[in-house]
DNA sequence: CAGTATTGTTGTTTTTCATAACAAAATGGC
DNA sequence: GCCATTTTGTTATGAAAAACAACAATACTG
């Protein structure tokens, strides 16, 4: 087969050119689309950023959850974050591991373990949220602007409570 | 050893009570965690919808894109979604064997595919939009109204650059 | 033409997430 | 107090999502 002349120009077809932008076509007004594509634009920020911790979100938020409330249930802090208990576990093993939480002896109830922030964890915690309010909110906030940021988080709640 | 007293009242340690509600401390004001927590919940519900037409959110928005863009090439989509192209393989390949969505000789590039919707993939596609539309997206507009849709929208956009 | 880059693909690994099962302990009916 | 049921932490397992390396075929560039 004798090899096709090509070079025919872009108008030869009517499929898309490779140049011009892709057009977003039902995705543009889908809410899901755009707050997955922002999530994981946040996240990689924010993995970025904590590189230097050794701290990912979900780690993050185990240790947020615990500071606020202390001797909480080990089953109560998955549940409020969302996690189901079983793959809380191993998080929470690694957790201990690095000296950041500890597992206690819940009063009261020998099946529970009331979860609590060693004072390594405590300071570590705050190190981590500094280094996230400077490097990464701030980066947030350049690009949202401030009050834009707390109308965005009024917003984001409601949604949370749709499911 | 005998079995303590207990019942002493809630008040007899400083540890978080069990049915108080639990507070998210660091996590409040934190962009990422509420933009999870509302992607998680959207998806959730968007899963549920669509469970009558067995189409998967990454699904729908490959077929979104290939109708808004007939004859892209595979690399193309797969970049425009963050998808990368390793793992779209197979995410095409499924919309092929359900006659969805097909695989053409790229004019001019014969390394490259051109994708196309079927006549099937673009009637699915416009049937899951509509049943999407009347039971999700109304869900959300219940819960955030619309005006305040929109402006999420664009602020959602705004975080998407960050990356 | 030679070297380099791109495209689609396979294979592998790592996360993430949901589910089932289980032992120990707590709870509630009676 | 006894017995059935529920809760808690845990292990194991599998599905789905995502990242990475390698490769053959093809395209591009000097």
């Amino acid at each position: 087969m004798p090899a096709p002349r090509r070079k025919a120009g872009p108008t030869d077809t009517a499929t898309a050119d490779d140049r011009q932008p892709v057009s977003l076509g039902l995705l543009d007004n889908l809410l899901g689309y755009r707050l997955r594509r922002a999530q994981l634009s946040v996240f990689q920020d924010f993995l970025l950023v904590m590189k230097a911790f050794d701290l990912r979100p979900a780690q993050f938020s185990v240790l947020a959850i615990i500071d606020a409330n202390p001797g909480l249930k080990q089953s109560r802090v998955s549940e409020a974050l969302g996690i189901n208990r079983a793959n809380f576990v191993a998080l929470l093993d690694e957790l201990e591991q690095r000296k950041l939480a500890r597992r206690a002896p819940a009063p009261g109830d020998r099946r529970s373990n009331a979860l609590f922030l060693t004072a390594k964890g405590e300071s570590f915690l705050k190190d981590a949220y500094r280094h996230l309010l400077v490097q990464h909110e701030k980066r947030v906030e350049t690009v949202l602007g401030s009050a834009d940021k707390q109308q965005l988080l009024s917003l984001l709640e409601k949604l949370t409570t749709l499911a």
